[in-house]
DNA sequence: CTGAAAGCGCTTACAG
DNA sequence: CTGAAAGCGCTTACAG
């Protein structure tokens, strides 16, 4: 077996209890006596017993990332760096990989058995529910970050603000036959959907956003093959000048329509993606995209959960990023005046 | 507090021994009586602490594993897949991301303490130790894949299989002039690494890899603008006509320079990368690459702890999972005896 | 400043 | 088939 404090009291000749308050940095022990306790501890590479010491304090590791197996790229790498940052606070992160979201409630009632400080849910959309209690009894504070957790504390990604400077775009852009894909089950709760900033950039220019511009995207698996379908039959049958294509891996299946269809038309057709993914830049034609700003929601899901563990039952909290239209080579626009449009401020809140 | 196994013993009349019992599943129930106490339990959504389990029965929860936080995108996959594959078996899955490969250690060690039925270590190259003995005295069964935990069950990537193959291509299709992206920190012990393929393809050809085939490819941050900026300045200077880019994000650094430099040009350099990432098929001139079969690997994975749980001490396997070539629109091959040639079988150990 | 003792929630060998 | 009891390793209120 491996070492416990016991042995380690035995050995130095005191008892388990001073051990303890020397190793955990309590009060209560001569300084000497701490340093020698704190030096033989780490010969021996002593390490407390987290499931004893769980089991003691009723508090269990620091915290737990709850995230969906399928996300994009972006939200992986948003989920580790969230986690690394707060494994620094939290004393240890692990996450926890949902297969299927039905069985998001089986995961979250797994974690909250552990007892960590605090639980994550990101990026998960299909299950709402309310844990508000079962989150008091464990004395664990949960943040949803772009989930559906309405009730505990929230970050919000708004991802109209880039559809709608997008949009802008298109329609100062003197765009006429656009394309915008969309998702059915992108839920649009309270206007922070894609579809709520382009709806609203129709609505500012007194323009109709016409049913026969929006095309069903709903894959099912790749979604770079599915924008790559749905673009070359598209292609085939009408003329277009603008396409939202809804994330960045389904631009690139667009990107790749056009360029087997007409690489001449690349140029002539403003194309937009979605997650500003690392590679975007970098494609021989650079693809433009609408982005976040990480650190502004690591730092926002950072103070608010420190915020929510020095007071449970203080009212949730509500953070909203913005997100910001990037261009790029697939949508060159040189027009000093229509950039500044584009970019105009706006409050739709 | 939450419900414990007291709670559900006092409001049925039974003993808590039986209600362990019942609920674990173990003999010594009336099946009746089991019944009663399951149905119970689900009803008032009882789950066991896992810490007082763990403190217990001295296993903690199932499955930790541990990867570095920069990893291609085909590595988080894998890891994902893995992570919910096994939690099936293992009851949990929690990961755990290393933000600097030198706290292995330090992270292999809080992984230990929670006592896991099994570790994975993934993709960290950078330390080299040896914990058969901490694993033994925790009882942890500890698996390496594509890390260098050797002395311990090891999933070896062989990638000079892929790069072999894809070596001879160059070679049988007449390119003089070819580019071989060379990473100085790839450790290539036991001739699994890139390098080692395409020495061998050279030496079975009887031409020399000459140095000056060869460029440093030490990326600090972004792979994709690395290759575009050493690929720019060798355009400039040299004439080339095949290139292997290390991975598909640098090989998009480099198709991007090359459509910058001359987009003509594009249909004569062959273009290889390395990872097989999902887009790199979408992209205008989808990209060859390397790649392995990754069901292979998770079967394995999953076999090789499902054994090492069954006997700890029985002598440590290894398992070798070859790499493929992926032949692409960046490296039109249409000779049909020169692809019989590449692929032709050949075992170099 | 230090130690003896209780108890967190569970499981399991032991007794019936 | 069922229950009483011990104990996993820790922490903390209590006593000195």
């Amino acid at each position: 077996m491996s070492i416990a404090i016991k042995d380690i009291a035995l050995k130095l000749r005191v008892s388990p209890s001073t051990v303890s308050r020397a190793l955990s940095g309590k009060d209560g022990v001569s300084e000497e006596m701490r340093q020698r306790i704190i030096s033989y501890a780490e010969d021996c590479m002593f390490q407390v017993n987290p499931a004893a010491q769980a089991l003691r304090t009723g508090k269990g590791s620091g915290l737990i990332l709850i995230a969906p197996m399928n996300r994009p790229e972006v939200a992986r790498i948003r989920d580790e760096i969230l986690l690394t940052k707060l494994h620094q606070f939290f004393g240890s992160a692990f996450s926890l990989t949902v297969d299927n979201e039905e069985n998001l409630e089986y995961y979250i009632k797994m974690a909250l058995a552990e007892n960590p400080q605090a639980i994550i849910v990101s990026g998960i959309w299909h299950q709402n529910f309310n844990l508000l209690e079962a989150c008091n009894t464990h004395k664990t504070a949960l943040l949803s970050i772009d989930s559906c957790l309405a009730g505990h504390d929230e970050i919000i990604i708004d991802r109209s603000t880039g559809t709608e400077q997008m949009t802008r775009m298109f329609l100062l852009s003197g765009c006429s036959h656009p394309v915008y894909f969309k998702h059915p089950e992108e839920l649009d709760t309270e206007g922070y959907g894609r579809l709520s900033g382009i709806q609203r950039a129709y609505k500012e220019a007194g323009l109709e956003l016409k049913p026969e511009y929006c095309v069903e995207f709903n894959p099912k698996k790749n979604d770079s093959q599915l924008g790559y379908e749905i673009f070359s039959e598209l292609l085939k049958r009408s003329y277009v000048d603008a396409v939202f294509a809804f994330n960045d891996l389904a631009a690139l299946g667009v990107q790749r329509a056009i360029h087997s269809f007409n690489p001449a038309s690349n140029s002539e057709i403003k194309l937009v993606g979605f997650d500003d993914l690392p590679i975007s830049t970098y494609l021989p034609t650079s693809l433009s995209s609408i982005s976040i700003k990480l650190e502004t929601l690591i730092e926002q899901a950072s103070s608010m959960l420190q915020q929510r563990i020095l007071d449970l039952n203080a009212p949730r909290e509500r953070a909203i990023i913005p997100s910001t239209l990037l261009i790029r080579e697939s949508s060159r626009i040189t027009d000093r005046r229509i950039i500044g449009e584009i970019f105009r401020q706006t409050n739709h809140n």
